[in-house]
DNA sequence: CCGCCGCCCTGCTTGC
DNA sequence: TGCAAGCAGGGCGGCG
């Protein structure tokens, strides 16, 4: 499931290998998957227009056009943004295709279809629900603490509140909290302050470590060559229940927390 | 504003 | 062995 490390290791794969690029052609084979403006028309809007940037907010992919707009793709369980050249072998599910002037094409693919890609016009405010960037420099102590202040909600359900921090999956949560040493269930306003700076520290470490290995492949995620990523092999309890913690030896436990799997030490996170 | 819940969807796992 | 039910999960809309 892409989360930051995995969509910016994916823009940054494309923006070598789309930025310039002019899209000649537009297939659309699931309607639904490719949204645009009302009365907009997704496939011709974008026929003829050229990629000038390529960014990530949050968990979404942004490709800037030269008109301004832009196309927003968000990967949600099990999407693929892959570049590949015409003739290629695709991958199950492929929905949306870019082709380029020249031979070169954007697939993106999702078997499970949750994904969209999305045509954003130049003043729409498509990301203003989303919250701080983590690895940015507005994401300092004063303001975590600050965000968590009063908060019942357990400190994961908050992690993973897009609206907060942006970013954060149900991966890089459970890594966070446990090299933090935090219960996954403590309520957000309740951390001590060195609790929270290390929940910080925590969660820029294994965003930027993870960015490094250049993401995680637990099932579907490929980056834009549809190649694997590497930080599957330094988790620590993502997916380790009785497997012992890498910190203290006690068996990792999987419990349910906001509806997702979350995995911890009972014994050493408090 | 805040928090919670059900839904979307398909492939894999589980259980009889 | 075969089949169906159950489960997984990010974001969003509805609800209280």
């Amino acid at each position: 499931m892409p989360e930051l490390p995995e969509v910016e290791t994916i823009v940054r794969g494309l923006t070598g290998k789309v930025v310039g690029a002019t899209i000649a052609r537009v297939e659309v084979r699931l309607e639904r998957i490719a949204v645009a403006p009302p009365r907009v028309n997704f496939a011709a809007a974008l026929t003829g227009e050229r990629i000038v940037g390529a960014r990530r907010r949050g968990k979404y992919a942004v490709l800037e056009l030269a008109s301004g707009s832009s196309i927003v793709t968000g990967l949600r369980m099990t999407g693929r943004l892959v570049v590949a050249r015409n003739g290629r072998r695709e991958l199950p599910g492929t929905h949306v295709v870019l082709h380029f002037k020249g031979g070169g094409l954007l697939r993106f693919s999702d078997v499970r279809t949750f994904g969209r890609m999305r045509l954003v016009g130049p003043t729409e405010a498509w990301d203003d629900a989303l919250g701080v960037e983590p690895l940015s420099s507005s994401f300092t102590p004063e303001a975590f603490i600050g965000m968590l202040s009063g908060r019942t909600t357990p400190v994961k359900a908050f992690l993973l509140d897009q609206r907060r921090i942006a970013g954060i999956g149900n991966i890089y949560a459970c890594e966070a909290l446990w090299e933090a040493r935090i219960r996954p269930n403590r309520p957000s306003g309740r951390l001590t302050k060195p609790a929270a700076r290390r929940l910080r520290r925590a969660i820029i470490d294994v965003l930027e470590r993870a960015i490094e290995m250049r993401g995680t492949s637990i099932d579907d995620y490929v980056d834009a060559d549809g190649l694997q990523g590497g930080f599957q092999n330094n988790l620590s309890v993502y997916g380790k229940q009785g497997r012992p913690c890498p910190r203290c030896g006690a068996s990792i436990v999987r419990t349910v927390l906001a509806q997702r799997g979350t995995w911890w030490c009972r014994d050493c996170q408090k």
